[in-house]
DNA sequence: CGTCATGCTTACCATGTGGTAAGCACTGAC
DNA sequence: GTCAGTGCTTACCACATGGTAAGCATGACG
């Protein structure tokens, strides 16, 4: 049996392939033969995994979805103080997806392609997720931490495809800042995430760094 | 001649249609047949107007660049006032979005299925809408009205995308609360990019609305 | 009346696509 | 050894799609 060389597996290896494909042009645009060729196999070795274009679409969505059903319960429980909750949600959010832009673009393509089937997501399985987040900010709004007019689902809907935008098309807006682009830009998106939930003076856990330009 | 009755003419009703189908599906899955059968003609009947597929795309993004070249320089210079031109300008950006939603839809399709082109637009004819939006933050940055710490270019490049994002996505993302949810998310989309820009004392003309929900 | 351009129509085609059918090599179980 | 199952391969096909070619009706113009 003539092992390919960077090919252990065919279906793990289709899965990582679609995911770029997918992202790159998109799921109509992209023929089950790219993907083949990709991985350096056959159209048909591929479709032998999944029987149908449809079956690699899930198996895409499904490593995506997979994390955050086993990591956002973790993180929520773990930190205890509101702003370290903060952090940590949003610091994996950034972290998972820029880690990879191709599944921020997925995701967004997923919400344009296939707008019912996200929104059934969405409604769905998703929801106690954003309900739980949006739970948390509503008890810092009891506790004077953030701003009382928060509209506390929306909010976390917003942010979420702030960060989501933000990732996936960070190669096509970086290009308008020289240098630190993506430090500035992630900075930029926390420090409009956090302003806009956090009442001023309760940031004291951030060190007040006065050295603003001027 | 057989004068179409839904049809004044096909150059523009091709238009139209096809910056609902490009929207709805994306420019590759959508074949110029159903932009015909839309229009109801033959898919001859289109291609004698746009020689090339690529020529319909072309138009349609025409059409809505062409609002803001002719819509953002008036409305940076009528207002006078820092948050009247923020509300001028956000404004603007909101309604025109959100008047037909398939124009945010293929703004966002084309960031992601053909980077290299938008990046090239943003740089280029772009650059100088966002810059003079920038400009304008930086001014109030000086005059202590906006937060020192805002990285002007990039915040209007985030609320930009929040905005295309959300109106996007807003037959998906509204379906998570049950009533007034289109207010709900504009409310709460103007909030972030308020809260987040303006210093809290330096809000004194919105009216002190202190009937936040409880 | 003839000529010419415009705005289509019908015919057609090369190409790419998702998917089916069937076979074949190899492996382990018995 | 045989048998069955896994993981492919080659062959094939029906179909849709972007685009070309060429003709034809209509009206303006001379």
């Amino acid at each position: 049996m003539v092992a390919q060389v960077e090919t252990p597996d065919v279906k793990s290896g289709a899965l990582a392939a679609a995911l770029r494909l997918f992202a790159a042009r998109g799921f109509d645009a992209t023929p089950i033969q790219a993907v083949a060729d990709e991985v350096g196999v056959t159209k048909q070795a591929v479709l032998h995994h999944f029987p149908t274009k449809e079956h690699l679409r899930r198996g895409v969505l499904e490593g995506i979805l997979a994390h955050w059903n086993e990591t956002l319960p973790r993180l929520l429980l773990a930190a205890t103080a509101s702003e370290d909750r903060f952090d940590a949600v949003f610091g994996e959010l950034v972290r998972f997806f820029a880690e990879d832009r191709d599944r921020a673009r997925v995701v967004l393509r997923e919400a344009l392609d296939r707008p019912d089937e996200v929104r059934a997501l969405l409604t769905g399985p998703v929801r106690p997720w954003l309900s739980a987040v949006a739970q948390y900010i509503r008890a810092g709004q009891e506790g004077e931490r953030h701003f009382p007019d928060v509209d506390a689902e929306v909010y976390v809907v917003h942010v979420l495809q702030l960060v989501l935008t933000a990732v996936a098309s960070f190669p096509v807006t970086g290009a308008l800042v020289e240098k630190d682009a993506r430090r500035r830009y992630d900075r930029e998106l926390a420090r409009i995430a956090k302003a806009s939930l956090f009442l001023p003076h309760a940031t004291e856990s951030e060190k007040p760094r006065r050295r603003g330009k001027r």
